[in-house]
DNA sequence: GTCTATAATATGATAGAC
DNA sequence: GTCTATCATATTATAGAC
């Protein structure tokens, strides 16, 4: 996983591999007990670590958290913007649906950072949710620039702002309710489709 | 609220409000920090009591928990059920629209019942969700009936859950976004409608 | 019905040995 | 870097007084 390796002008050591570990053991216990659940103990005992070791990696449960959930939002941003890179002359509707499938991707079968993120963040401390503001914000600027486009110069900013909202809400949702043996993001994804290619 | 209210046959008493508060007053708690991080000292706090004296209307915590997300879960179906029941005879669109708007209405301006619900249900024990099982079951029903006379008699068994899972997705979804003195639950469900008017 | 007091356990965090 | 040991505090739950 790229997003975990330190800087490449530095030699990658010991410390950064415990860290990733650390990174990766947290963000699965996250998505799956949430936040407040998820004890310093358990989440040492799954690198084989004692709880005091982690305070050599980070300064605080927090800070942990933090790091997280901070990884888990780059790394679907990523995902998607390379996507969309690669298509850059599609109409909007086409580029909204690479965006859609991508999203979900990512979010239900590549990274427990990304659904960790999404789960945990309402039940998250509010200094927590501050230090995150930002980088959420880069993410939403694609869905604000894709849904401009598709829905035209003319509309308001609370229609792109609403239809964000919907589809975010719809596309996130599939966290509580998707299960891999069973279900089907492409399917599901089509049915998004057409509903966006019918109206407007 | 009549949902917090013992059997008629029996006289209120004191017992029986004071089991309604501590609801109550779960519920809100629940929403706002979640349910690991809603201690039992800060329940009984907010209704003027001490820890202990919780269990005497309660037997644990998770049997507390359950009651409220049951309540909250029984509370949007009878909303939805009514207000469907007002207008049996209009096209399917016109009552998905009804249980829209009754659902967004209920979740967001009236019950932290059913708002606690939904943010909690994905961290709450095992236990408790197969408790639960049944009675959002009943409460998917009136979706899968909608949506299924909406695509018609010809729709694939997945179609329905499909659509179903991307609308209550949306709309569960506005519980962390919607903010009462900026937006607007009814401009919102017009985004829905006119995605579904325009679509089959 | 609600209180006080407390048991039994778990938590985040720190200090210092190795 | 990771360990052990521990502090200070918080948790759910129970027992018995009032």
């Amino acid at each position: 996983m790229s997003e975990l390796q330190p800087p490449p002008t530095r030699k990658i050591g010991k410390a950064d591999v415990a860290r990733a570990e650390i990174l990766s053991a947290a963000a699965g216990l996250m998505r799956r007990v949430g936040y407040a659940e998820m004890s310093l103990r358990d989440l040492a005992a799954e690198v084989n670590m004692k709880a005091g070791s982690l305070y050599y990696h980070f300064q605080s449960k927090d800070d942990l958290v933090t790091e997280v959930m901070r990884i888990g939002v780059e790394v679907v941003e990523a995902a998607v913007r390379e996507a969309l890179a690669r298509h850059p002359d599609l109409p909007p509707t086409d580029r909204i649906m690479i965006a859609v499938r991508v999203h979900l991707d990512t979010m239900l079968k590549k990274s427990d950072f990304v659904s960790s993120h999404i789960r945990c963040y309402p039940f998250v401390p509010t200094p927590i949710r501050n230090r995150l503001r930002e980088v959420r914000r880069s993410y939403d600027r694609i869905w604000i620039d894709l849904l401009g486009e598709y829905l035209g110069p003319d509309a308001a900013y609370d229609d792109v702002r609403y239809l964000r909202h919907l589809l975010i809400g719809a596309l996130n949702g599939a966290l509580e309710w998707f299960n891999p043996n069973r279900d089907s993001a492409m399917a599901f994804a089509g049915h998004i489709e057409a509903l966006l290619r019918n109206a407007r």
